[in-house]
DNA sequence: ATAATCATATTGGTTGGACCAATGTACCAT
DNA sequence: ATGGTACATTGGTCCAACCAATATGATTAT
């Protein structure tokens, strides 16, 4: 594709599709390797303080380049999986212990089934810093901060409506909230984040239909709040519903172990 | 290195070295290359949508090859600093907007200078969240939890040794109290803000020095708390010391700022 | 015996160049 | 206008060397 000038690139100007589509998976082949060599340590298939293979039969078995797996290697040493050593060679860290948030956000973007102790705990602690960052914007949004807030939160779908669904929504709204906040490293935060809006919002699209409070309305009114500076009010309102939901969830996941009696692995091999 | 079986590892087994020197940058080729676009990015030499010259031309200006340029865009990527797309091309996105904490992590993990406002920001972050999750840690550690909690407080370096400056020890402390809050996401969580304590820990170290009270003296009484299970006192000691330091770190900045009329930029180029 | 030194095989790090695959552009047919 | 098509450009992958660090074991010095 020759190029001409291409001044500028109004970044995402998505076609007003009304389609609910899957974006397609364009897999980078390093990816998929990555995602094995995860699955490999944290099914408990190699353990941690473990040497794996070079870069050479690893390459081997996985059936692509080293070239191609070194990419998916510095990923899973940013995650904080294995550490790499010129001359030494690739050794498994203990991911409970050293994971970083990273290694739940490439989780949560693909469809990995994640250990349900973990699943509630990214719940808890979505509601926990929601919460906070809720409170912050509420102590320091400006005119200009409700403003966008309104917008954004008026443009809301209807619950259970496929947009929704993919949590793009969701992350919209908090990342706002997030910028009125006036802090950038909570920015980052929601940024990190985005991969679980995407993971829960399905899991609660049940419970929200048939509910009394539209995401829609209950967002708005959580505007008024923050708008009025009442930081309790606010990030109650917050924590009010996470708690309903994670809560209803829970019963959820429970009865569903019952019913199943074990859990099951989720390792490949 | 031929290897025989090599069993285990037992992870990081220190010499009993007692100079403070640095662990020798052993630069990874990507890692310089990644350092020169962020600075190039985040200094506005480059701005948000614009587009990057290809790869192979890249590569060239950077002197370095197409593969070791790849590895470091894989990361720029998942920065959320830039998108790469298959013929087409590597665009910039709007850091303020769309990084994420490995973004931060990246640049307190090396010398970078942040900018004074993600500064604060960061600074605000960590005491919100390690407030959180000593909250959450006192609701739920048991026996054992305390009995770690003690030995690794315990072992606390006193104030201004080189030990505790490198910002590794506050990082064992509060990781043992996120495995002690019993939530693998705060666990990552403190992960991913390894770095933060090592950009920190330097600059309060003037503050400590000729405190009433140590920093070791400081986190025995917060296990207390801890143990008591008072959630509210054992936040209450972090959020209270935290706070102090950062006004004071404020008001630093401040007459600093003062004294040299504008903020210095740090970009390349 | 013990400790220091050295040679070496192994392993990650980097290179250069080739080819594959996706995509924007311009041009053409309808 | 609309839709198709050829093509140049750009990222994605592969391959096959060579460089650099390091664990290991034999050698040598003490």
């Amino acid at each position: 594709m020759p190029r001409k000038k291409t001044s500028e690139q109004p970044a995402s100007a998505y076609p007003p599709s009304v389609l609910a589509l899957r974006p397609v998976p364009k897999n980078r082949i390093s990816e998929d390797a990555l995602a094995q060599l995860v699955d490999m340590i944290v099914s408990g298939e190699v353990k941690p303080g473990e040497r794996l293979p070079g870069e050479r039969e690893l390459a081997q078995s996985l059936s692509i380049t080293r070239t191609s797996l070194r990419e998916a290697l510095r990923r899973l040493e940013n995650m904080g999986l294995a550490a790499v050593r010129q001359g030494d060679g690739i050794y498994v860290k203990d991911f409970r212990r050293e994971a970083n948030l990273d290694f739940i956000n490439f989780q949560a973007g693909r469809g990995a089934e994640l250990e349900p102790q973990l699943l509630l705990g990214m719940d808890e602690a979505r509601r926990l810093m929601s919460a906070m960052v809720v409170s912050l914007a509420a102590r320091r949004a400006d005119a200009s901060d409700i403003k966008e807030l309104r917008r954004v939160a008026g443009e809301c779908p209807p619950d259970g409506s496929p947009e929704l669904l993919s949590g793009k929504w969701d992350y919209d709204f908090y990342l706002t909230i997030a910028l009125a906040s006036k802090n950038r490293a909570f920015v980052c935060l929601i940024n990190t984040m985005k991969g679980m809006f995407a993971t829960f919002r399905p899991m609660y699209s049940h419970l929200d239909e048939g509910r009394r409070e539209s995401i829609k309305d209950l967002n708005l009114r959580l505007v008024d709040a923050i708008e009025s500076g009442d930081e309790r009010a606010a990030s109650a309102i917050v924590e009010e519903r996470m708690r309903q939901d994670m809560e209803d969830l829970a019963k959820r996941a429970q009865s569903s172990e019952k019913r199943k009696g074990k859990t099951r692995k989720a390792g490949a091999k």
